[in-house]
RNA sequence: CGCGGGGUGGAGCAGCCUGGUAGCUCGUUGGGCUCAUAACCCAAAGGUCGUCAGUUCAAAUCUGGCCCCCGCAACCA
């Protein structure tokens, strides 16, 4: 018996300046779904990257003064910098100008065009030469570019078309009988609505080539529109691998359109498995509640956010504080007193006052002499699978924070430390205390690893285990000094104080430990 | 009348579908404890659930009107 195949994806990123915080947020929320299912012992495949054949990187490298093909190597190293500082657990790593992406959409489009679904056409509509865009009368009421307020030029551009058009019918069936197509619910509405409400226009699918992009096969002076080419990164990437059809796109609300209708009819006209699943995750806003957006310059640079906490902190944060299926604010504040109260406090300190109590009176082997278990996981195991399989991984969190407080309030209840090692029932009970409280450390550190991998392979180093496949059963520990999980973090200097007495007095009483 | 989401104690949220003592986390105040990262535990204060009207024995929850905030079309997951 195999193991099941689970494949993920994010979307493709655009290397045309520096990651945001929303690439950040996708690519945690996919790792996590990644990880999750190698938990369950799935056969996972991890797909991100980087989508680079736009016109305009052509254009903002030349703004720039830069080659483009220097320009895109030097932001998707960042791009690769994000994934690494996030630690990212990634399969593969696809850019489109790869030469595996350059034969598989060259191929891809050869299938449309025997399918008899692409044709030759002229376009006409107003452009905009700064932007190199074509824009609609609502875009665009007065006929005014929204961006330069220049007057648009009525144009009139020759290229191929997809007959997304034919289609319409058939994506709007699909969306309808396979009820979890598109998740969450919120957004199979609105696209449906969507699709409902206007006929379709066919989909131009070709740029003049201007030195850079795919070229179409046979047709080398047109190269292929950016979406097209872009979209089939994610079978270029998984088929030869044996991971097609994937299971789940991770991707933003902004791009549904494409991936909700457009690449499944490109999929459908090719004769190729659909995706099973997507998933539109949540957006970060800013601290003020509004979008983050160049223009209010209210963005927040991932690196330097991740650079305050241990990434972990940065992980569970935005993992826990961003609704999966909404929106949230991203505030640096909340993220440092989640950081301080729920992980150092609750969680970190769980295994600091297990562990430490248990060597100092024990030993480090501890071994599991059929103790009474104090505790029955298989609930939470199976509400988690259940709110993960429904991409609310904001509430499993919730859903394991739950059980560390249990574990805690149980140490609480029992006070082991009060029990005495001279008396033989209470060294009986002593024992099977602490068996169970790195028992619960065990089981809910596993949970966590798909959020906090790092924290939990330290944590679990500490009773001598490692992440694998998820196992609640009891076993064997064995111990060494945990390390401080999660540092507290004091106010900056100049900061409001915290409970008044902050004078000269105690400024040098307690060592602050650095690690 | 473009489409959609939301307005719940100081902050952030849950509850609304399937009406019936308003719940959680943080913060504040007062006690207690000490195994643990000045960590932990208990208790208290604090809300007429945006607003107006309707349905009902009963509405945060159902219906309708209004006000406010936000997202989707323009750099942006």
């Amino acid at each position: 018996m195999s193991k099941p195949k689970y494949s993920i994806t994010t979307a493709i990123d655009y290397p045309n300046g520096a990651p945001h915080l929303g690439h950040a947020y996708e690519k945690t929320v996919t790792d996590a779904y990644a990880r999750w299912h190698r938990l369950l012992g799935h056969d996972v495949y991890f797909l991100t990257g980087t989508d680079e054949n736009g016109q305009k990187l052509v254009k903002t490298a030349e703004s720039l003064g830069k080659d483009t093909q220097a320009f895109v190597d030097e932001n998707v190293v960042r791009f690769k910098e994000l994934c690494s500082v996030l630690n990212i657990s990634y399969d593969d790593f696809i850019r489109t100008t790869e030469d595996r992406h350059v034969k598989a959409v060259q191929d891809f489009w050869k299938k449309l065009e025997a399918k008899g679904d692409i044709y030759f056409s002229s376009y006409e509509g107003k452009y905009c030469l700064n932007c190199e865009a074509y824009y609609t009368d609502l875009q665009a009421p007065e006929g005014k570019c929204p961006e330069h307020h220049t007057a648009l030029d009525l144009v009139k551009e020759e290229g191929y078309f997809f007959k997304t058009s034919q289609y319409q019918n058939w994506i709007i069936e699909h969306i309808k009988s396979q009820a979890d197509f598109v998740s969450p619910d919120l957004s199979k509405k609105e696209i449906l609505a969507r699709l409902e409400s206007e006929p379709m226009r066919d989909l131009s699918i070709t740029r003049p080539n201007k030195g850079w992009g795919i070229p179409v096969p046979g047709k080398p002076e047109y190269v292929v529109y950016t979406w097209f080419d872009a979209l089939i990164n994610y079978y270029t990437a998984s088929e030869p691998k044996g991971y097609w059809p994937n299971s789940l796109h991770v991707i933003g609300r902004d791009i549904l359109w494409f991936h909700a209708v457009i690449w499944p009819m490109m999929l459908h006209s090719a004769g190729i498995p659909l995706p099973k699943q997507i998933y539109v995750h949540g957006m970060v806003l800013a601290a003020d509640g509004k979008k983050m957006s160049k223009s209010l310059n209210n963005g927040v640079d991932p690196f330097e956010a991740v650079s305050k906490v241990p990434v972990d902190s940065f992980r569970y944060y935005i993992l826990r504080a961003i609704p999966a299926n909404g929106n949230g604010a991203f505030s640096m504040d909340e993220m440092l007193k989640r950081h301080q109260s729920e992980l150092g406090n609750d969680y970190g300190n769980l295994l600091m006052r297990v562990v430490k109590l248990a060597r100092k009176r024990v030993g480090d082997d501890y071994p599991n002499a059929n103790y009474q278990l104090a505790f029955d996981f298989s609930p939470v195991i199976n509400e988690v699978k259940d709110l993960m399989a429904k991409h609310e991984h904001h509430r499993a969190l919730d859903r394991i924070w739950h059980e560390v407080n249990v574990v805690n309030g149980y140490i609480n209840d029992q006070a082991p430390w009060s029990l005495k090692d001279d008396q033989p029932e209470q060294r009986q009970k002593f024992l099977e205390v602490m068996y169970n409280g790195l028992y619960g450390i065990d089981v809910v550190t596993q949970l966590l690893s798909s959020f906090i991998p790092d924290t939990a392979s330290k944590a679990l180093a500490s009773i001598g285990k490692t992440v694998g496949v998820l196992d609640a059963g009891a076993k064997n520990y064995t111990l060494s000094d945990p390390p401080v999980l999660f540092p507290r973090i004091e106010p900056a200097p100049g900061a409001a104080p915290a409970g008044g007495a902050n004078a000269g007095a105690k400024a040098g009483g307690k060592q602050q430990k650095q690690k």
